[in-house]
RNA sequence: GGGGGUGUAGCUCAGUUGGUUAGAGCACGUGCCUGUCACGCACGGGGCCGAGGGUUCGAGUCCCUUCACUCCCGCCA
């Protein structure tokens, strides 16, 4: 027998009536009568309602101990008359009749309350997180992210997927996130970096003939913190495959998705093939390439509206002129909303920086006309080449901005999440995954007007190799695609370029020549000359599957030990300062700030 | 690096136009209470109002500086 328990706190059921047992766990809540005292009794598995008279020789010094004691007690297990039965817990039929207790950890006293639905400050949370991880919500967080870990796991060795470990202290890489680097004692003034990702790993494990390799990887970047991204360190399900195109490796992430997303929520999934949305179709119709598909509402690009000579909204004509585009947003059926609706908008467009939104409703007036403050400005015949465009009908209505693509992608993006909020058409219970494909290869950097990778420098163009034509880098599209789902961003992945001698040609497009590119990337161009197979895979983000799972907007609350936004670890302190022997041993020395 | 929000009891928060001795709930302590499950009732201890400076007869409140936490922009191949 245990020492300390024969049941857990939520496993004792009517059916071990008049059973003498022994339980322990922490004192979650007491209820003090005087003469007779409830007492919560907390572990993982549950809570146990027991209870003590004053009968009982110890029934004083029972009273005294604080919440969250731990104790081991010995009891009886009685049922619960009907009128006192509790439907809110497991073991709501039965309570224990204390016999004699024992303390197993004293408790000073508590610096936040774990009995409690109240939140609290970010700062005593980390600086306590063994009280926050006692709390409810977040004890159960944490238990979903294991079980869903372990499921994921499960599914891709289902899957035919090795599990690989792969290093964690390796080489820094000149592209992408600024490093972790750790100094190095045997090699002095030379630095390893915390991998970014296993990206270049992965693919050795191709080369290496593996065929398909997963790993719940850690990954390190030193960039600064939002709600979504921990600073310092965050999980992939990392999964790359040999000999597969674009197809293949989405077929194995939407049964992965679908099958965890179906056993993790109640929610509906709102595509069992995920749409497959061209970059640039993203961009036209969302504003975004994370575009959130549980709202219905699109853009739509209207330039050639004004360009007519009978539009007479002059404002934006004369934008158009000099080369500003016009988009907007269909909203249907909303003849009848009241002028703040659509005043509200305008003026929460203007909140966010931009010029604000121009709007109308089309109505049928012995003649299609525009209703709304700038309507009179369209004939009948523009509007009606309006509703082709938008598919819009009589009694809906038209938001428009007006000004450069990135700045009407911008607001009519953050406009479609508000008005689809506003209108109500968006369905929260459901999760709506798409994949963002077709990503351009290079794109202009917006400062220095060079040619630059856009994504991966390892990803494969698409077309036929010897057709590529080079010297118009900004058409080449790339085997390069995003998974979204609800409007975040839960991974990129790609089909790999593993054609030396393609890679050299892409490097130089963007500036690199071939002895840099050697110098930079020798151990994954040299893989690749030793026959590689053609490769592809992707790294979705663990921490943010589980966000979504638990409905957590805040990434701290899926994360047993987070740092805080300035990458500071308040329960460990770290990172901390270390002592003038550890640096010398090191050979570095500290540049004192004044 | 930049912008916003917050900071008052152990915890969560009120605190008016600048005006006497800074309040509440929970927690803690003492006492009462035998069916609670957010138990109830009474009493009590507990405050550098984040820190520093200024304006004022007088500052939790106004001004300046600074620190901490947080959200966002930059950044995140």
């Amino acid at each position: 027998m245990n020492k300390y328990r024969t049941h857990t706190c939520g496993e004792l059921t009517i059916k071990d009536k008049s059973k003498d047992i022994f339980l322990s766990g922490w004192i979650n809540k007491k209820r003090d009568h005087g003469n007779l005292l409830f007492l919560d009794l907390r572990d993982n598995y549950g809570i146990t309602q027991c209870l003590i008279e004053n009968s009982h020789p110890k029934f004083k010094e029972f009273e005294k101990l604080p919440l969250e004691t731990v104790i081991k007690l010995n009891g009886k297990v009685l049922e619960r008359s009907k009128d006192t039965i509790n439907k809110e817990l497991k073991t709501g039929e039965i309570e224990i009749a204390i016999v004699s207790y024992e303390v197993l950890g004293n408790t000073k006293e508590l610096p936040l309350p774990i009995f409690s639905d109240q939140d609290y400050s970010e700062e005593i949370r980390l600086k306590y997180r063994f009280l926050d991880l006692r709390r409810k919500k977040i004890h159960q967080n944490i238990i979903l992210r294991s079980k869903v870990i372990s499921f994921i796991r499960s599914e891709m060795q289902k899957l035919g997927f090795l599990e690989f470990q792969t290093p964690i202290l390796t080489s820094s890489s000149p592209e992408g996130a600024r490093d972790f680097l750790v100094p190095s004692r045997l090699n002095p003034g030379k630095f390893y970096a915390l991998p970014q990702a296993p990206q270049q790993f992965k693919q050795l494990i191709m080369v290496s003939g593996f065929d398909k390799y997963f790993q719940i990887a850690p990954c390190f970047r030193d960039e600064d913190a939002r709600a979504d991204r921990s600073p310092g360190e965050f999980y992939q399900l990392d999964l790359e495959m040999s000999f597969v195109e674009q197809k293949d490796v989405f077929e194995v992430v939407e049964k992965l998705m679908i099958n965890v997303f179906n056993k993790f929520s109640n929610k509906k999934l709102l595509y069992k093939n995920f749409p497959q949305i061209p970059y640039s179709e993203s961009m036209l119709k969302y504003g975004t390439d994370k575009p959130d598909l549980r709202n219905p509402l699109v853009i739509n690009d209207f330039t050639e509206i004004f360009k007519r000579d009978d539009v007479s909204f002059d404002i934006f004509k004369k934008l158009v002129k000099k080369g500003s585009i016009v988009r907007g947003i269909v909203t249907k059926n909303t003849k009848d909303h009241p002028r703040s609706f659509f005043d509200g908008i305008d003026k929460w467009a203007k909140e966010q920086g931009a010029s604000g939104l121009a709007y109308f409703t089309i109505e049928d007036n012995s003649g299609i006309k525009g209703k709304g403050p700038v309507g009179k400005f369209f004939s009948e015949n523009s509007i009606k080449e309006t509703m082709k465009i938008s598919k819009a009908e009589v009694g809906d209505s038209i938001f428009l901005a007006c000004g450069t693509i990135k700045d009407v992608e911008k607001i009519l993006s953050e406009a479609r999440d508000k008005i689809g909020r506003d209108l109500k058409v968006i369905n929260y219970d459901s999760f709506a995954f798409c994949w963002i494909i077709d990503y351009p290869m290079f794109e202009e950097d917006e400062k220095s007007k060079k040619i630059v990778f856009s994504h991966n420098p390892f990803s494969m163009p698409q077309g036929n190799i010897k057709d590529i034509n080079f010297s118009e880098p900004l058409k080449i599209k790339a085997y390069q695609y995003d998974i979204v789902c609800n409007g975040i961003e839960l991974s990129s992945g790609a089909i790999r370029n593993h054609v030396p001698e393609l890679m050299y040609k892409l490097f130089l497009v963007a500036g690199y020549d071939k002895k840099t590119v050697d110098k930079n990337f020798s151990g994954m161009i040299n893989a690749l000359s030793y026959g590689a197979p053609p490769h592809g895979g992707i790294a979705p983000g663990i921490d943010r599957i589980i966000m979504l799972l638990a409905e957590e907007k805040n990434i701290r609350e899926v994360t047993m030990f987070p740092m805080n936004q300035n990458a500071q670890d308040l329960m460990m302190n770290a990172p901390s300062e270390i002592n003038e022997e550890q640096l010398k041993e090191l050979n570095l020395s500290i540049k004192k700030n004044k």
